[in-house]
DNA sequence: GAGTAATTTAGAACAATTCCAAAAGCGGGT
DNA sequence: ACCCGCTTTTGGAATTGTTCTAAATTACTC
C-alpha cells in the first residue's frame, strides 16, 4: 500500500548489507534512520512501529536490529544488564550514559581523548573501545 | 560452628560499610575477597558457595553483591545484555573484555588513558568513567 | 506466474534477575 | 542467657528482556 518512495538510499543500505529489502525491514531502517541519531532498545523501536501501523512482530524486531548491527548499520551499546540500546551512529564515538534516567547520549566526537592504548592480551586483537561516561543528575540542593 | 576467625578485616570492613556481618555476607565476603581480583557473575558465586557448602540462597548472593556494589566494596561491569560482572577491584581501572570467551580482565591502572573528558550534560556530574576494549581471540590461521 | 530459499510470525521457551511473604538470625537490653 | 524488634535470608513464584521454533508468507529468479 504506502510504501512511497522513501529515500532510496534506505534501499540500496540494505542491498550493500547483503540484506533482502522486506516491507519490515525498510519500515524499520526508515524508523531508525530518518530521524538523525538515535538510541533505542528492541522494545522501543516495536512500540514505534506498531504506532506507525507497522504490524511488525518483535522478534522481527530483534532480529533486524541484530542483523544491522552485523552489517555495521547499527552499534549495540551496552549500559545496563538487561537491557540494550542500538545506536544509529556507527561513526567511531563514545557515550554519556545518565543513571537517574537511563539517557544515552552520545559524546561530541571530537571532545573525545583515548591517549595510548595498552596492548590487547596475547592471542587477541582490539575489536572496539568502548567509553561510557556515567553521570547522574546533579545534587541541585545547595541549602 | 566452624566460623573460625578470618582475617577480622572482612568482619570490619562489613561494619564500615553499614551492613550486619551475617554468616551469609561474611562466607560471600570471604568467597569474593580472599583470592586476589575476580570477575564474578551472581550465578557463578552462588555456585562456589555451594560448592563450599555455605548453603546461601540465589536471592541472597544477588541482595548481596548489589549491597557490596551500593558500599563501594565491589563494581558492577557490564559487558552484555543480561549479564553482569562484578569486580572485586575497585580501584579507578578499565578492562578488557574477550568477546570470543566471554572472559574480562582488567588492565592495569598505569597501562591507560583518558586524556580531556567532556563536560557532562547540563545539571548532571560524572558518576564515573568505564572504559571496556573490547577483543576477540584473533584470525591465527596466516595461510 | 511458479518454484525456491529467505524472511516473518506468534507463541513457547529461556535466562537472568527481582519480588514476595514467611522463617530465621542478629544484637541490644535485661 | 533470654526476649524482642528489626534486619536478613529463603524458596518459589513472578517479571523482564531475549531467543527459539515450526509453520506461513514473501522476495527474487527463471
Amino acid at each position: 500500500m504506502q510504501i512511497a518512495s522513501p529515500s532510496p538510499t534506505l534501499l540500496t543500505r540494505l542491498r550493500a548489507a547483503g540484506l533482502r529489502p522486506t516491507r519490515q525491514r525498510l519500515a524499520l531502517a526508515r524508523l531508525l534512520f530518518s530521524a538523525g541519531d538515535r538510541h533505542i532498545t528492541a522494545e522501543q523501536l516495536h512500540g514505534e512501529a506498531l504506532a506507525a501501523s507497522i504490524p511488525v512482530s518483535l522478534a522481527t524486531v530483534y532480529n533486524t536490529l541484530h542483523q544491522f548491527t552485523e552489517a555495521g548499520l547499527l552499534r549495540e551499546v551496552v549500559v545496563e544488564p538487561g537491557r540494550s540500546y542500538f545506536d544509529t551512529n556507527t561513526d567511531d564515538h563514545h557515550h554519556f550514559f545518565c543513571e537517574s534516567t537511563g539517557m544515552l547520549q552520545d559524546i561530541p566526537g571530537s571532545a573525545v581523548m583515548v591517549g595510548a592504548l595498552p596492548h590487547a592480551p596475547a592471542g587477541t586483537e582490539i575489536s572496539r573501545v568502548d567509553v561510557i561516561i556515567r553521570v547522574r543528575r546533579q545534587n541541585t540542593a545547595a541549602s
